[in-house]
DNA sequence: GCATATTTGTCCGTATGTATA
DNA sequence: CTATACATACGGACAAATATG
């Protein structure tokens, strides 16, 4: 547990409200810029004197984030970065069409407003051949498609599923030839849907996530024994 | 806090597994009963002492629970029986249209079959004017279509929506008016599903959803203010 | 508005049980 | 199989926030 050291950058940023929720804050960024890898354990005991707190609030902040799915809490073991199985990829896809198809069929001008503006992000980053930051935009958008269902437990839902697909994209060797296709076919789908092509773009979406999940799929395969 | 002292008969259902998590078991099952009411205050030292566990381990049982939507955690002040607000009853009932609708055009065999199991139930207490039961009946009767979808995730987000809704029911003054006319209606969507009318299965259900949802608005009407 | 009592938030030390080298 | 490391759970302590009279 030597780079753990380099948590103590965090500990100013405890001060505000309460502490727990502030190590789940610290904790949930990290684990999606990938500083604690799929798989790593999170030690209570150096964590919680990295962090300056003690292990009761450090156990509170590993509940909330387990209860996310970013951590997994094995009784008696500790808690590790959960590993998500080519099952539960294919799962967090199975829930992305529901939600995402149904925001489809609800599109409003704001909203679309709204996906535009993450597409926009998306293309200037690709440009910058900022590829990681292609990923973030393209995830904006797919949430800001998803909040024109116009329900915060949905977007709730949403939210913790793209957390969860941020682990898988650290498996991705190439982030740009994983990221860097998705900007035309938002292109796409924005376009049917300002015209209100419903069912074009309810096709389109479709064959997006089904190959977005095909390519994650398919570099899980190596990995998976 | 006099009547906490009917929770020490739940003491010895301490014992497997993690202290936490069983505290939470029991807590979420008070709450299904309406033992704890909606708006309540739980108390860390009068339900600790009662239960036999430390504040420690009762405080991650609350954690658990505020994350699951059935308790509210106000800093400083504790936590208390969540209590629904009109609006949220009209976003459970959202994210309902969103998850069922799409159950529906996945219809399986064995998922019709499971429906019909619940529905039996449902009939049978319906008979016996067990009307509380009735009502039970009717969630596992959605929850077995929501699993239709084939999705862990959307299980259990649907498992944590209907648990919200339970608390609501609770406002219900009159349980069989408001449990009793749905039978017939589980009864015509099962039907429609099982010969193959989708598309009239689900405006049977969008129905359904439209009139559950009014009537536990209206039941809300004068209490809000 | 004030003083007091209560309750939460947080931490620590420790004992016990469990998993792993 | 033993030893070690670690998680689980407890109980006590105190400051800070809140509720009560």
């Amino acid at each position: 547990m030597e780079h753990v050291t380099a948590l103590e950058h965090d500990r100013e940023r405890l001060g505000r409200s309460s502490t727990a929720e502030k190590v789940a804050d610290i904790l949930r960024e990290r684990i999606a810029e990938g500083f604690f890898a799929p798989g790593e354990r999170l030690s209570e005991e150096a964590i919680g004197r990295a962090l300056g707190v003690s292990r009761n609030t450090l156990r509170e902040a590993f509940r909330l984030l387990s209860h996310e799915r970013l951590l997994e809490h094995k009784l008696n073991r500790g808690v590790f970065v959960r590993v998500l199985s080519a099952g539960d990829v294919s799962d967090v896809y199975r829930v992305r069409r529901v939600i995402e198809g149904a925001a489809v069929r609800r599109a409003t001008p704001e909203g679309i407003a709204a996906m535009r503006e993450a597409l926009r992000e998306g293309e200037q980053a690709a440009e910058e051949k900022r590829w990681r930051d292609v990923g973030t935009a393209n995830i904006r958008f797919h949430q800001a498609l998803a909040r024109m269902n116009d329900s915060q437990r949905l977007d709730d839902v949403m939210r913790q599923l793209l957390a969860e697909l941020r682990l898988v994209f650290h498996v991705m060797i190439d982030p740009r030839s994983f990221h860097g296709p998705f900007v035309p076919r938002n292109q796409e789908l924005v376009a049917l849907l300002a015209a209100g092509e419903t069912d074009r773009a309810a096709r389109a979406l479709e064959s997006y996530l089904d190959d977005a999940e095909a390519l994650l799929i398919e570099a899980y395969r190596p990995r998976e024994n």
